[in-house]
DNA sequence: GCTCCTTTGTTGGAAATCCAACATACTTTC
DNA sequence: GAAAGTATGTTGGATTTCCAACAAAGGAGC
């Protein structure tokens, strides 16, 4: 595990600790690693609560699914970021959501129950933590304030305009690159595949953007 | 305020505080009382972010509006809730939405800065209201999940019967009044009022419910 | 009771989405 | 390089939403 030191104090989650406790400080979280092929499930709706999960290979994805079959993509977690939290904070008992790995993962799981437990050892900074914790989940919700933004747009242009405008203010240019391929990102605006593709079409066509698999390039007319 | 030290003490962000500690701490958080009239804004997009809301007599809805004028209601917080915290928390400078009151209310102001650096008096409480603050955020989290939830289903009838079906197992029981009229429930669904009204028409017309003004009443059939 | 004003319900045509099916491009595997 | 599988783009018709305008119901104030 150790390897992966430097990226988890990199995490906004352990942002503050000094390097020196971080073991210690794992061993207090109940810290494991697990390793889930591509595809598959990391947590099913249903399963028990209180996990934060840290992606240290791969990349995660948080959904929603109902009876038809319907996807709804809610975070979207690349290498260095967390998922579950919320989740694990709010003192549920089991998920009401499912995570899967986009591709093969490797994934730190944490005890969120013993990071608000204060315990004996070198946990001093227990509170720094709790403090970054409440950051990181404050962060989340702005998160899903955009995506509630997007999705309430009332076209799927808007929606696409909103998403993509969000995407090149957050990479501070005009030209990006998306986690998403187009199913994803049609799950995670909540419209359809082909009828976004059609509109990216359309948006291509009148100059307004360019765009090559999930690169964007956005013109300011 | 002391007239409110009883609701103060019951809601989630001063859970297990000692009632002896809570005027000292309300004074190290710079707390400060408004008085704001109906349909008036409490905060609008743009304004300076940091304070975090306590409802004491009244209600306010949080919302999102954008160029066309389409409204979108993100939250609700009757007396006794918090609202603005994960703006407060996530450390942004300026708010992205803005909030009213919906009747003539009564707010708490506390300063989210204050509450996150340890200062000198009475506050070794400091630490329970993190957790406590963290708790609150995850569970707003878990609200706007629910929101999704809603948003992304595809007709406006699935919308509102997701939203209903919620509403009764958060009041445990087929019978419940909501906290909207006809036309802030579907800025929160984000759907047309009009369609919106034909449909709850037609689940009335079906035998699938009931209603009066707010007050539903869910048949399982 | 009466009027004014707000909220809610109803309607019909224009616009957008949804869906399924298929065409094309790109990747992976052997 | 061929073949199979996946991702993306394209099309047309059925369904749904959107919008504006109006009708009906309810409440507040006089």
């Amino acid at each position: 595990m150790k390897e992966y030191f430097d990226l988890l104090l990199s995490t906004p989650l352990f942002s503050g600790i000094d390097p020196q406790d971080l073991y210690p400080m794992l061993h207090c979280l109940g810290a494991n690693t697990v390793t889930i092929p591509k595809g598959d499930p990391v947590f099913l709706e249903g399963d028990a609560a209180g996990f934060i999960g840290v992606v240290m290979e791969g990349s995660v994805q948080v959904v929603q699914e109902d009876f038809y079959g319907n996807r709804n993509i809610l975070t979207h977690a690349e290498k260095g970021d967390l998922f579950g939290e919320a989740f694990a904070c709010a003192n549920i008992e089991t998920m009401p959501v499912s995570g899967y790995a986009v591709r093969d993962s490797k994934l730190l799981l944490l005890s969120c129950q013993k990071m608000l437990t204060v315990c004996s050892s070198a946990c001093l900074f227990h509170n720094q933590l709790v403090k970054n914790m409440l950051k990181v989940v404050a962060q989340k919700n702005l998160e899903m304030n955009n995506k509630i933004r997007f999705m309430s747009q009332k076209t799927t242009k808007e929606k696409l305009m909103a998403y993509l405008l969000e995407q090149a203010k957050a990479a501070g240019s005009s030209e990006f690159t998306i986690p998403f391929d187009r199913q994803a990102l049609a799950d995670y605006l909540g419209v359809e595949r082909s009828a976004m593709s059609a509109e990216l079409g359309k948006l291509k066509k009148a100059g307004i953007l360019d765009l090559k698999g999930s690169h964007f390039v956005l013109h300011r007319t």
